[in-house]
RNA sequence: UGGGGAGUAGCCAAGUGGUAAGGCAACGGACUUUGACUCCGUCAUUCGCAGGUUCGAUCCCUGCCUCCCCAGCCA
């Protein structure tokens, strides 16, 4: 059973401290997200938290768009975000995008001119950076620092109507050029740009800084707890200021936690959008990309996402989490979910010597032995059938329980078999096998006589329906030094791979995303692009664990 | 060599003056018509290092080491 409440963490004793305290009386956090790329599963961690953090609590969260750079953003994404969302299953309180204040901004950006704490500056950027000294020595204030209010009032009105070029103005405001933290050297808030935006259109020719922008945003929806990632952690002495200097009615907090790191995949959408230009993956919902459309392409439920977020934590010391947790997660949701069912991924014939040519017999087989709520179906089972290539060796090492010559082993839910004689072909490849049955050993007759080390899974040769099975491996093996760096030269090449095996008869007409677990590989999603009715195309989700290695 | 953060097991992560939670992984064993699942057991005499305060320190103090972030008109 999924808690009900997330596991404790820094941020939500402070949440709670603070309710408690009567410092807040409701909490409103929010998720912000850019719309210039796909989510990922470290976004689902921020998305999680925020919104436990107020659910738990009855508090609110609003999903808001932080659309302040044109040029780098698309209604695209601002679909998919809301997509993945609510996937994951959360509903926000309020949809906001920050371009919906451009107006409120723009009047605190006057009053912060009004007061003598902006201003308008002409410096180029490569002007700009050259004064804004380094990180052991100070800045030199610029020229333009001591313009006249009015004449800062007329230069940022005449930007906002579009008269200077991109680049050749900005509003600055007026902090200290010797502060030992740069972010608070006579920071950027607005910038020219001529830019279509996505919401606005042409309306707007200058566009608000993140640090002039967010902290104004939070403080517009009323938000209390800001959560945001470590790296903004040295923005937060600006974030107060501006919400001080505007003077803000409201005054939300800002937060910091570390980002979510995982092994083997990366997680930043810069790189994420690399593997997609250059077609290093089929998009940014394929299979093997830690986007949460590319998980949910995969199989991954929501439950184990958000399950899997609540137990990784949230703290602010950077670190990788094993993607092996991740995997646990869909294990446990998909074990008492998914239809167990019988794959054959690499077929080797087997012929029953013994069995009586054209007869077939409908055998029991349970959807799913640990869930019984899910019944019971009718499987064929008849002379010829299907193993898998792996369930069979001439000669094998000790401890192996499958198949080879003279050993007897059970087929799942039929009878036990015995290999008596190995078919092949001229390069000497085994291509089938002469197997003879026991008809007293029939599965659910009782049969107690004797025991097999070994049980396999079989599918009947007529009945057998023809799939694709798409195997994944991790996008990249980051054992290797310098992964960082390059990832692109560390790709694994066999991240993805393509078979065709036989599934059940009963699989041929599966729906887009219906979960199977084939046993003894693992659990497998029908995909959702590529398979259509009649032609079913499973993503193996993660595979079973297995102690087993020859 | 400025500023801001972080160091608890292989990986996450609680605890923050009273003698190291939990999860993942791993490894034993039991069970087994999935080499799965489940169950049982093992897995930090020690919390980056060195001093100090204290009856007692992962927790307080001092010094040091290591790692991460900051010099976009990105977020």
């Amino acid at each position: 059973m999924e808690g009900a409440l997330s596991n404790s963490n820094f941020i939500k004793n402070i949440v709670m401290d603070d309710l408690e305290s009567g410092k807040v009386r409701e909490v409103i956090t929010r998720f912000p997200p850019e719309p210039n790329g796909y989510l990922h599963i470290g976004h689902a961690k921020s998305i999680c938290l925020n919104f436990e953090l107020a659910q738990d609590v009855g508090g609110k969260t609003n999903l808001r768009f932080d659309d302040t750079n044109p040029t780098k953003e698309d209604e695209e994404y601002v679909k998919s975000i809301q997509e993945d969302v609510r996937w994951l299953c959360f509903a926000w309180d309020n949809l906001c995008f920050a371009s919906d204040y451009f107006d409120q901004m723009y009047e605190r950006a006057v009053l912060l001119i009004k007061k003598g704490l902006a201003y308008v500056c002409d410096l180029s950027a490569e002007e700009m950076r050259q004064m804004r000294g380094t990180l052991t020595s100070p800045g030199k204030e610029s020229p333009y620092r001591n313009r006249s209010v009015d004449e800062n009032l007329d230069l940022f009105d005449r930007m906002k109507s579009g008269e200077f070029a991109d680049g050749s103005k900005v509003l600055r405001a007026k902090i200290d050029m010797a502060s030992p933290n740069l972010n608070l050297r006579d920071p950027v808030l607005y910038r020219i740009s001529h830019a279509t935006h996505h919401r606005t259109g042409n309306v707007w020719a200058i566009y608000p800084m993140y640090d002039f922008a967010h902290p104004l945003e939070d403080a517009i929806e009323g938000v209390t707890h800001s959560v945001c990632t470590l790296e903004f952690e040295d923005h937060r002495p600006l974030y107060d200021w501006v919400v001080e200097q505007c003077e803000m009615p409201n005054r939300p907090r800002q937060y910091e936690f570390a980002r979510l790191n995982m092994t083997n995949t990366v997680m930043s959408k810069r790189k994420l959008k690399l593997l997609v230009d250059q077609q290093v993956v089929d998009g940014w919902d394929d299979p093997r990309m830690p986007t949460i459309a590319g998980l949910r392409r995969r199989g991954y439920t929501p439950e184990s996402i958000r399950n899997f977020a609540r137990e990784i934590g949230v703290a602010k010391s950077n670190s990788v989490v094993d993607e092996r947790m991740l995997e646990y997660f869909v294990r446990e949701d998909l074990k008492l979910k998914a239809l167990r069912s019988m794959a054959i991924l690499r077929p080797l014939k087997v012929v029953i010597t013994n069995y009586p040519e054209g007869q077939v017999e409908w055998l029991d087989a349970e959807n799913n032995a640990e869930n019984p709520e899910m019944g019971t179906r009718k499987i064929p089972f008849s002379r010829e059938i299907y193993i898998e290539q792996d369930d069979f060796m001439e000669s094998p090492p000790p401890k192996y329980f499958r198949l080879f010559p003279g050993n007897e082993v059970r087929l799942k839910h039929a009878y036990f078999i015995r290999c008596e004689e190995v078919i092949k072909d001229d390069s000497g490849r085994v291509v089938e096998l002469r197997c003879m049955y026991d008809p007293e050993t029939k599965s659910g007759s009782g049969f107690t006589g004797r025991k097999v080390k070994g049980t396999i899974h079989w599918v009947d040769a007529s009945f057998a329906y023809p799939a694709e099975f798409r195997l994944y491996e991790p996008l990249i093996n980051d054992d290797e030094e310098g992964v960082d760096e390059d990832f692109l030269a560390h790709l694994n090449p066999q991240s993805l791979e393509v078979i065709q095996g036989y599934v059940e008869n009963g699989l041929k007409d599966v729906a887009a995303m219906d979960k199977f677990q084939f046993f003894r590989h693992g659990y497998f999603s029908v995909d959702p692009k590529l398979s259509t009715p009649g032609k079913p195309v499973f993503n193996l989700v993660v595979s079973l664990k297995s102690s087993f290695q020859i």
